[in-house]
DNA sequence: ATAGTCACGT
């Protein structure tokens, strides 16, 4: 057999190997590649990349190791591969090892291996070494730029994230369907409408107003806005729809206490035959939860595993105890964490917590809190719920101890911040802030307000004094972040604005009461948004129906 | 080579 002969071989069955790989077939093609009489570079690549692509990291690490003992011999698509492993791994240890090894092979400034570098380092923690490997890449291209972005938005420098995009932009960089897919979920998370838009515009503009990805951020990014006829817009226009696409509209309607349309949606999803997965189940049975219906809530609930084949997984019950707690129905939801076929989590306890604190329960309430308090004694949130049951049933003394127990371990409790946006600017404004060159007018406005609110039987709540606040601020809630951001937006846009905040903290009873009549004072609608829920304020009531 | 839904609190 010529050499050349031998290399044709070899060339057929990389190729079959590789639609194996394709196919997703890993099994057999495992099976083909075991059983190869000879394998070559691109073999190994193969093979290595369809591990990694199924998430199969460690076999992959396991065979690149083997080989590398055989011929230490890589190349740049190889090296990139197992960065890729790397950084599925979470492991910056090996990630650097392939560094090192890449740089002394000569492919260091290989544009495959820069981006997935910058990737690996940033997904494992370092963005320095991300900016680092950035730096030093001769040409900056789209892939480079776009994995820098989305390693600052995802180590939370959100702002630092939007910049480096306009920097990119200023630069000449081409953007693509992924950048802005990128930069749209920025601004949800910065509630940034005005960058949004522009970002939608460029989308449009640059010839990637098709992309399933970039489309189902925005409308994930309409809906967080408070906008979710603008969502429902953004996702009647797309060509093609997958199940991310559906849920990001069904949490949307959700979210804004709209659960006849979440349902309604979901069952449209259904009919259309797109198969619906853990996560669109925890959209709508929180849908459910939130807007009271129980009954769909239940009759969804018992559906999932029979109909559906997904497994009700721990924060599906805690939906559905969320939905027995809001009722009422403690005892109930307290049967199902008994009843539940897995060890409770903490979510469920905490749904319950949250159900025991609205309807007053202590007893149970406290019980949910020890539960939580003991499974993660190292968790900042379970001190806060359980300082706040103990606050809500004026154990002062309790709530105290759980004070001095979390100084005791370094646990720090940061101020509650609220932010909002105007502008194309965000402003953040802390409790009691005097800080914003506006003050004097935010002050001012707060009294209005407050004065107006009155008229209308809005009274401030005193509330139980804890350790840590400043006395005024009990007595006076008027200077709670929320109010003074919503001062602030309100002096600063036309009068038929919605204004957005973004919070910090769970939002306090008094505020929730106070903006509910800000909204029939002002005719405004307002939004916020905390770590976890929405409220959408408008006429006087909350889209959570008074309870979170 | 890089992107989108969830993850119950300050």
């Amino acid at each position: 057999m010529t050499n050349n002969g031998f290399e044709q071989d070899q060339y057929i069955r990389n190729r079959v190997l590789l639609m194996h790989v394709k196919c997703g077939m890993m099994l057999d093609a495992r099976r083909l590649f075991d059983e190869m009489p000879e394998k070559n570079l691109v073999s190994w690549n193969t093979i290595v990349a369809g591990l990694v692509d199924s998430g199969d990291y460690v076999e992959a690490v396991g065979l690149f190791l083997t080989m590398w003992e055989e011929f230490s011999e890589g190349e740049s698509r190889l090296f990139a591969t197992m960065i890729r492993a790397s950084a599925g791994l979470g492991l910056i240890s090996l990630g650097k090892q392939l560094h090192s090894c890449a740089l002394k092979m000569g492919v260091g400034e290989d544009i495959f291996v820069s981006c997935t570098l910058i990737d690996m380092y940033s997904k494992c923690g370092s963005i320095e070494d991300a900016q680092f490997v950035f730096d030093d890449m001769p040409d900056k291209t789209t892939v480079g730029w776009n994995s820098i972005i989305a390693g600052y938005a995802l180590h939370g420098y959100s702002e630092e994230a939007l910049s480096m995009y306009y920097e990119m932009r200023d630069s000449g960089g081409k953007m693509d369907h992924f950048t802005f897919s990128i930069v749209v979920r920025i601004c949800t998370r910065l509630a940034s409408l005005e960058h949004a838009k522009q970002a939608h515009a460029g989308l449009i503009r640059n010839g990637f107003g098709l992309d399933i990805v970039a489309n189902t951020a925005l409308v994930d990014f309409y809906s967080k806005w408070g906008r979710v006829e603008d969502a429902r817009h953004v996702f009647d226009d797309m060509p093609k729809k997958n199940v991310i696409s559906w849920n990001a509209l069904i949490q949307g309607y959700g979210n804004h206490g709209r659960g006849q349309e979440a349902v309604e949606v979901f069952e449209q999803m259904i009919s259309r035959g797109m198969a619906p997965n853990h996560v669109t189940f925890l959209a709508v049975l929180s849908a459910c939860s939130r807007s009271g219906l129980s009954e769909h809530g239940w009759e969804i609930f018992q559906s999932m595993s029979g109909d559906h084949k997904v497994k009700p997984r721990p924060m599906h019950f805690a939906c559905m105890i969320e939905l027995l707690g809001r009722e009422g129905l403690l005892d109930e939801a307290f049967a199902l964490i008994r009843g539940a076929p897995f060890k409770p989590t903490v979510n469920m306890w905490a749904a319950l917590l949250t159900a025991c604190r609205v309807h007053e329960n202590f007893e149970l309430g406290k019980l949910a809190a020890e539960k939580l308090y003991g499974m993660e004694p190292e968790k900042l949130s379970n001190y806060i719920v359980l300082l706040n049951i103990y606050n809500s049933s004026g154990n002062t003394k309790e709530a105290a101890e759980v004070v001095h127990t979390l100084r005791k371990k370094g646990l720090t409790m940061r101020p509650a911040c609220t932010w909002i946006d105007i502008n194309r600017s965000s402003h953040v404004f802390l409790s009691g802030d005097k800080s914003h060159a506006q003050t004097e007018e935010i002050f001012q406005k707060v009294e209005s307000l407050m004065a107006k609110i009155s008229r209308h039987g809005y009274v401030p709540q005193e509330r139980h004094l804890l350790p840590d606040v400043d006395e005024r601020e009990v007595r006076f809630p008027f200077h709670h972040s929320e109010k003074l951001a919503i001062a602030f937006g309100l002096i600063n846009t036309p009068e038929w604005t919605p204004l957005q905040l973004v919070q910090s903290h769970r939002i306090c009873n008094d505020c929730h009461n106070a903006i509910k009549l800000i909204t029939v004072v002002t005719g405004r609608e307002i939004v916020v948004r905390d770590g976890s829920r929405f409220h959408h304020f408008v006429g006087g009531k909350c889209s959570c129906g008074d309870y979170w």
